[in-house]
DNA sequence: ACCCTCACCTGCACGC
DNA sequence: TGCGTGCAGGTGAGGG
């Protein structure tokens, strides 16, 4: 369910539980979460590592170990890191579990079998199919004002769907697009290459803002892998703006909030203060 | 080349 | 209580 917020929670809860262990060993339950390598080659790759850093890149978390190789996860919808109390069984959905040399247990879970592992070396990072073409971190400064112009500029696609291309803009999902979108009073079904000069980059300014908003949030919170889903940010505990309150008014203009689903997918939107 | 729709899974909330 | 339907925060493959 993450978007970047949550990724990176998730990725800091990890690099404090995880920073300058070794992993004892690795097994892959379910081999179709890693696709691209074998169960073998898995536990070779990580029997014996040693974790020196834990990271994010767009929604990947970026694990590195001390031989060169990296563990890539993206969790998609479902997946989750649990760290597992001693004699605990394992959760329902393991997919894979990584046993640490002080005797502590990780499990991957993912209900619905979205998310992705994948071993790779260090020096290829960038160039996986995983990284390569992902945008610019939103909080790099390569993310400018004049970047999302450009980007917007070439396509006929409409907003929100541009906002959710990570390969244009990074780190956003259903949620984050949403909340950008109604905080620049935008509509999110207007043309990308429409909208105009002046409203760039108040764009650019709220989708930091919604992702600073919500990472600040995690941030100032004690973040706990046993218990995650009770970090994740929901809109400060007051709820989001406009995600999943159809029907409610408008916090800013009283109009009632409206859902407009296509491709299966919910937008959320003030008709009001996101005229088109 | 671009863009949209759907499939990939499981589970939960809802209405009958 | 039980079943059927629709929905879920992501993304790639496939077709138009």
């Amino acid at each position: 369910m993450p978007e970047l917020p949550e990724v990176e929670l998730v990725a800091r809860a990890l690099e404090r539980a995880l920073h300058g262990q070794r992993i004892a060993s690795a097994k892959l339950i379910r081999a179709g979460l890693a696709p691209d390598n074998t169960p073998q080659e898995f536990a070779r790759a990580l029997r014996g590592a040693r974790v020196c850093e834990v990271g994010r890149r767009g929604k990947f978390i970026v694990v590195r170990f001390d031989g060169g190789q990296v563990l890539l996860t993206h969790l998609r919808m479902t997946g989750q890191f649990k760290m597992l109390r001693p004699s605990q069984p394992l959760p329902k959905h393991t997919h894979a579990l990584f046993n640490l040399d002080d005797k502590s247990r990780l499990a991957f879970t993912d209900q619905r079998h979205f998310g992705l592992m994948k071993i790779a070396r260090a020096s290829e990072l960038e160039q996986t199919k995983e990284l390569r073409g992902l945008a610019p971190e939103p909080f790099s400064d390569d993310f400018t004002p004049d970047y999302l112009a450009r980007v917007l500029a070439r396509t006929r696609r409409m907003l929100k769907s541009v906002l959710l291309d990570q390969t244009k803009v990074t780190g956003l999902g259903n949620i984050y697009a949403a909340e950008a979108l109604f905080l620049a009073r935008v509509n999110p079904f207007v043309t990308a290459a429409a909208l105009s000069r002046r409203r760039v980059p108040r764009l650019h300014r709220a989708i930091l803002d919604v992702l600073c908003e919500a990472v600040s949030y995690v941030r100032a919170r004690d973040v706990d892998l046993e218990n995650l889903e009770s970090n994740y940010f929901s809109g400060s505990g007051s709820g989001w703006r406009v995600y999943d309150r159809e029907g409610e008014p408008c916090g800013g203009c009283g109009a009632l909030v409206r859902r407009v689903a296509h491709a299966g997918r919910s937008t959320y939107f003030c008709p009001r203060c996101q005229r088109r």
